[in-house]
DNA sequence: CTTGACTCCGTACTTTAGTACGTAATTCAT
DNA sequence: ATGAATTACGTACTAAAGTACGGAGTCAAG
């Protein structure tokens, strides 16, 4: 099965735009012109934008994810040690994220103990 | 007790540009300009800039921080709020970043077993 | 009293991640 | 088969968060 490009941005909730930006980057890859008719994509290009799509929001670049997608793409082999690389950046990513997870906890727990609506902890606590 | 302008840059490590930046952003106030001299710099000044920079280190952009800056007065049950929803967001960052993390492993895994042509499963790791 | 560092200010450039726009070709719905 | 919608493509614009640059003015040290 395939579809015309607005489908494909249809189904992700994007642009049309967005995904010819994407081709030009070349995070997707362009399918060829037919003598007649549009474009087919692949319902692969699909799950490779959503994927591109939950990456960013984990806080990646279009270019990290560039590089997590050569994983995808190459063969076992020549993985290994970008794999480990890219591993080694998740773990980093998680203890950042959880770090920042524990001082807005506080935050929230420092907030809602106070009683005076006047001054916010909040505030306070990240001006010390 | 005042400072001239890189004196504020140096305090906090950022640079010159940046304080500017963020007088024309509205982010900060630009201190008048004295007849004689250069324009002081109040050290309130840097507790703002420095709140503006650790929430920065939460994920705020600056135009939310904006937002917090001018709810500084007003009550903390917006500011709560604002917080919750990056707490949040957090949340679900690491939760995916924990899938990401398995299929690596789970890559790493399966790529040192065999080394031929299979193709690397990252994209799957994401969907949904 | 001159040299080097710092300030002031405006304008312009940079990167990242898209959006929008104009035009021509093509396809779909009636 | 004709008008509306889509596609294709290139170019240009936008927003966020700065950074760099150039030509003044100013200040402190030797």
């Amino acid at each position: 099965m395939a579809l015309t490009i607005s489908k494909v941005a249809k189904t992700l909730g994007i642009n049309v735009e967005t995904v010819r930006f994407y081709e030009r980057r070349g995070l997707i890859s362009q399918p060829p012109k037919p003598e007649i008719g549009y474009r087919q994509y692949p319902v692969d290009t699909v799950s490779r934008i959503r994927f591109i799509k939950r990456a960013q929001d984990l806080g990646f670049t279009l270019n990290e994810i560039d590089n997590l997608l050569s994983l995808n793409d190459r063969p076992c082999g020549q993985v290994l040690g970008l794999a480990e690389q890219k591993l080694a950046a998740v773990k980093k990513k998680m203890a950042d994220l959880h770090r920042l997870e524990k001082a807005l906890n506080e935050l929230l727990i420092q907030c809602r103990i106070n009683d005076d609506d006047n001054q916010c902890p909040i505030i306070d606590s990240l001006q010390s």
